[in-house]
DNA sequence: TTGTATGCGTTATCAT
DNA sequence: ATGATAACGCATACAA
């Protein structure tokens, strides 16, 4: 009990203890070929005996690393950020990474100010940027300046594979808008966030692409959004409700868009899905604890946090950039669409 | 542009720039009051020129702490962990700590393992505790053992005001009761959570004592719940479906519950709050985007989570436990109760 | 295969 | 008020 205040066992009572040099305990604990079977067993024994455990801000400071991945976020969607900090966790488990968060303001020099301050003040190994932010330029251009490794979790495979893992946005918004075209919604609107984020414009293109394959006018009317937030998607659903004659289904590029809509259309004394359909797009399971039930698109935030992580720290930890023909993250994670009771055919 | 590879700079680039000792940078750097005012004018001058930042890392090894507040949650309530976030975040920008995150599986001495190595590995300068974990016994004992400073983020200020940030559950759920009771219900429902956890135990006594208060049988029937999730929620309501009579009016202990409550409640076909009055706890925001929006009660996490990294980091660095006749904490932040439409009188 | 000397960037001690 | 020197705990270079 309470041998709270027991000095910091070091790498040099392990040394004393297995009557080595603490060169050859830094060599156990980094996993050195070269060691005498018997003296690495036996500096093994009195590490795990008297519980040593390497200090990692002398390791962060020999090494000139650190082991922190920092997580870049925007602060707007809390299943986002945590359903990112589950796969990142998934990843980092059983290493010596730690997760170390960090919430970034949308635009401005002072948000670039904070930012830049946070990575040189913590020097993390590794970043992670959410969206909407994993799409700012300048901040992209921060990390390059600071030579900070950073991985995206973006929408479209296509740019920049390397420092990137994207999912197929573009195909699953396609999925969902099929999905409403197949219950016979002809008047069909989409819900959108910031321009300028790329989530924004792949499922916009998947919308537009799904329409124009059925020979389906796309009206600007039908266009609307702005932010990604509870409020626009309010705001955003009664202007549509405006429209005349209303559309039939609306397509949200996100949950929170989503569940705006839903609550617009409750205030407004309208049924979903009797009098309106709606999909979103976002997590799942959160979609599945609405009423009703949402339609979404399930995005695997987790699993891309995951393999970002993983590259992050698989990745060699010199500078020089990969060179490999085949890069990874070519292979987009795929969004799927989980049908739930938010879809009906259109009332006659 | 494009200097990403520059040798960070040291302490020593600075001294050599302005013509003394790195002792003195040092100085500068931590405020030392014995410094010539056109020293550390200079010194501040030429750090400011080169955009020289301290290396954090080198700073823990010297000072035998680190810059680094661990948040410890069990990765149920993704508002309430963001929520904690926000408020730690909040009173750690502007200051050198970063904040590093981890989950924490209840129970089982696996859980207690990982959490061990949490620490002895990143060896956070003081952690937060979330509940229900903040609760735990066999964690807060860890923290003891391993002489990690923490608060919790509990329900009850009764229990160790040292360490820990307490808001007023019981008095609030009470409120809520009566809110409940003022609008005329008389069988009224509690959907509680983990027994182990403060926050049931507390926000139970004020049920009861809003009860008891207007002489009102306290019938165990109507006391369901076990765990802090949807799922719960939803069998529990559908427990209190069956209960003839049926309850007119529900108080879920979270919004988790709440949710729960309401979900089973919209596929059982009745209505809130025409059959069924529904109030829950949590955070006011969340619950209002619910439909109908949901009256809760807030619990102020966001500031009890400012408040402890407050006192965690305002705190003197030694060990000496604190002596003052009125320790910190003693008051209790409010949980206030926000009414929505998710309250009726009861149907005659 | 193992050890010695040195460095990582900062702060503490004890001078002056 | 300022500086030289020695930690802090670990890793690397180079010897042995």
């Amino acid at each position: 009990m309470a041998m709270s205040r027991k000095a910091q066992l070091t790498i040099n009572d392990v040394a004393r203890l297995a009557g080595v040099s603490k060169k050859t305990v830094s060599r156990v604990i980094n996993d050195s070929p070269l060691l005498n079977r018997e003296t690495r067993e036996r500096v093994q024994r009195i590490i795990a005996e008297i519980g040593y455990v390497p200090n990692p801000q002398a390791r962060a400071l020999a090494l000139r690393r650190n082991f922190l991945i920092g997580l870049l976020h925007d602060d707007r969607d809390p299943h986002l950020i945590t359903g990112a900090q589950q796969g990142l966790f998934a990843a980092l488990r059983d290493t010596e990474f730690g997760l170390i968060v960090h919430p970034v303001d949308r635009g401005g020099a002072a948000a670039q100010d904070a930012v830049r301050h946070f990575l040189e003040r913590q020097r993390p190994f590794g970043l992670i940027l959410l969206p909407p932010i994993a799409d700012d330029a300048a901040l992209l251009r921060l990390c390059a300046d600071l030579g900070v490794r950073h991985i995206r979790l973006t929408s479209a495979p296509g740019d920049s594979p390397t420092t990137s893992i994207a999912a197929n946005d573009r195909e699953a918004a396609r999925g969902a808008v099929e999905h409403l075209l197949a219950a016979g919604h002809r008047r069909i609107a989409l819900v959108g966030g910031p321009p300028a984020a790329a989530a924004t414009r792949e499922r916009r293109r998947g919308y537009q692409d799904a329409l124009r394959a059925r020979g389906i006018a796309i009206h600007p009317d039908l266009i609307v959004g702005g932010e990604d937030d509870f409020d626009t998607g309010i705001r955003a659903a009664e202007a549509l409700f405006d429209r005349a004659p209303r559309p039939t289904a609306i397509f949200a590029i996100s949950d929170l868009l989503a569940a705006g809509v839903l609550h617009a259309t409750h205030r407004r004394g309208l049924a979903v899905p009797r009098d309106l359909s709606i999909v979103g797009f976002g997590d799942g399971a959160v979609a599945a604890r609405r009423w009703p039930p949402l339609t979404t698109v399930h995005w695997p935030v987790a699993a891309m946090a995951r393999a970002a992580a993983r590259r992050l720290i698989g990745e060699a930890p010199d500078e020089t950039a990969p060179t490999d023909d085949t890069p990874p993250g070519a292979a987009p994670f795929t969004a799927t669409l989980i049908t739930h009771l938010s879809v009906d055919p259109p009332a006659a």
